[in-house]
RNA sequence: CGGGGCAUGGCGCAGUCUGGUAGCGCACCUGGUUUGGGACCAGGGGGUCGUAAGUUCGAAUCUUACUGCCCCGACCA
């Protein structure tokens, strides 16, 4: 992508109104626009990123087994009438009529419409289990919506809701998605830590919140040091093998967020030097339910013996939307945002000094074309701006390579290579350039 | 939902107390000099001063109501 084609309107100061780094800096680097409190158009930057943060997710739905639908975000209040939720979801409900005075809502979640989708399809215990999901936009009309697109009224969600025939079945479901979730965030560059949460209606110990790491965390969190560096399991794992064991690396170490920190246990339980007390930001939850909604609304199959048996049920939701937010408060420094590769909106910026001259121009237009030829994105600053503004901006946007290309290093046969993360810069002949960002894709 | 603050050009702000017909920095446009980490000079364009009513010869400024946004708290993916 040429930058002159490109829609990026960056901004060179601190916009007030955003009050943590993640916000700000996606406002500076223009990835977002807000419209109204807690509600965003997505610019092509902040787009792009969440694309990507959207396909992981979905790459690893997929091998845990689960099945993508899509639900609207537009739901009929009798559908939440019958669960007996629509009385008790309250304010943060968005409650619409449509031009027949129909009773509608902006969906918060789906439990109710995946029961009743459910109850249509699965008529026999040999239908089960089933395992669905799908990345929705959802409402929740917070009372006080902040720190941009990390807590916000409109949110791309992830949401994947599993229907088995008993407990032990429902378990097995549960941490395929426990694993998937290990997975999905390593793959975002991101250090995840699963912390036992509140499981609402149930009890028990089947509901985990996965916290990242970062500094300007909005809670804060204490863990085992092990945890921090537990390797995840690898593409190859089995979903059909005994994940319970294998989460159980993760599950039998210490790790809470503050509400359910204890302070005895904490120190009882994990030796000094391994006691983590950082903040994070929860931006996965999983929990199982039971039969909390299929009771309500009557969805159940038979047994093997025949015996109608309710929907043992869980629900699993990721904030995709969030996560833009999350990957870039784990990851940043003072002049802007650090992309992981894994995300990043572009792998490569390529800085042209000085368009307008001819050598500089024809490198440059050289790297774009063959850096697009070997399938590496990048973005190519070909504006006449001077070179101070262009290396701000790259910093700003936080791609993982800049290429910068300019007379004085044409002239002697250079290029330099930088990499945003570390800082480093390696000065090359334009092909061992190519050649370095080419065989990083 | 309680408490507080703010609303003036695309962004950040001054002007409001003490009423007199709108200004600064950045950004933008034109020309020139520059050009490897946010240049300089000159010229220029752009604002129903959140909305509505009121007071006044005259309102960004005073009064009233409303709306929006931000912050703290309670709440939450």
């Amino acid at each position: 992508m040429r930058l002159t084609d490109y829609f990026l309107p960056t901004l060179r100061e601190n916009p007030k109104e955003a009050e943590i780094v993640s916000h700000t800096l996606m406002l500076r680097a223009g990835m977002v626009r807000q419209e109204t409190a807690g509600i965003y158009s997505w610019l092509p930057l902040g787009f792009n990123v969440m694309k990507k943060i959207e396909q992981i997710v979905r790459e690893e739905q997929n091998r845990a087994g689960f099945v993508e639908i899509l639900m609207p975000t537009i739901q009929p209040a009798d559908l939440w009438k019958s669960s007996g939720r629509y009385e008790d979801y309250g304010k943060e409900m968005l409650r619409i009529r449509d031009r027949h005075d129909r009773e509608m809502l902006y969906g918060p979640t789906n439990e109710e419409m995946i029961t009743e989708i459910s109850k249509m399809g699965v008529r026999s215990y040999r239908d089960l289990p089933t395992r669905l999901y799908h990345i929705q936009w959802k409402f929740r009309d917070e009372v006080r919506p902040r720190f941009g697109v990390m807590r916000g009224r409109e949110f791309l969600m992830k949401d994947a809701y599993s229907i088995d025939i008993d407990k032990e079945a429902a378990r097995r479901s549960y941490y395929r998605q426990f694993i998937a979730y290990l997975r999905t965030f390593e793959r975002m560059g991101l250090k995840a830590i699963p912390m036992a949460a509140d499981s609402g209606p149930i009890g028990g110990d089947m509901s985990h919140e996965f916290v990242i790491l970062a500094d300007t965390g909005e809670s804060a969190v204490f863990c085992d040091r092990d945890l921090v560096d537990m390797p995840v399991p690898a593409d190859d794992i089995g979903y059909d093998d005994d994940l319970e064991a294998v989460a159980a690396a993760w599950t039998s170490k210490y790790a809470a967020t503050d509400e359910k920190h204890d302070e005895a246990k904490f120190v009882a339980d994990v030796p000094e030097e391994r006691r983590v007390s950082a903040r994070g930001i929860e931006v996965g939850h999983i929990f199982y339910f039971g039969t909390k909604y299929s009771d309500a609304m009557g969805a159940s199959v038979q047994n093997a013996d025949g015996k109608a048996t309710p929907f043992e049920m869980g629900s699993y939701g990721i904030g995709v939307s969030r996560l833009v937010a999350g990957i870039i408060e784990a990851n940043h420094d003072e002049a802007g945002i650090i992309w992981p590769e894994s995300v990043a909106p572009f792998h490569v910026g390529l800085i042209n000094l000085k368009v307008g001259d001819s050598e500089t121009d024809e490198a440059c237009n050289a790297f774009y074309q063959n850096l697009e030829n070997a399938g590496v994105d990048v973005l190519y600053d070909d504006t006449d701006e001077r070179a101070g503004g262009k290396f701000k901006n790259m910093d700003l946007i936080g791609l993982p390579w800049q290429l910068i290309v300019g007379p004085r290093g044409i002239k002697s046969g250079e290029v330099e290579v930088k990499n945003r993360a570390s800082g480093e810069r390696f000065n090359l002949s334009p092909d061992a350039a190519l050649n370095m960002l080419t065989s990083r894709k």
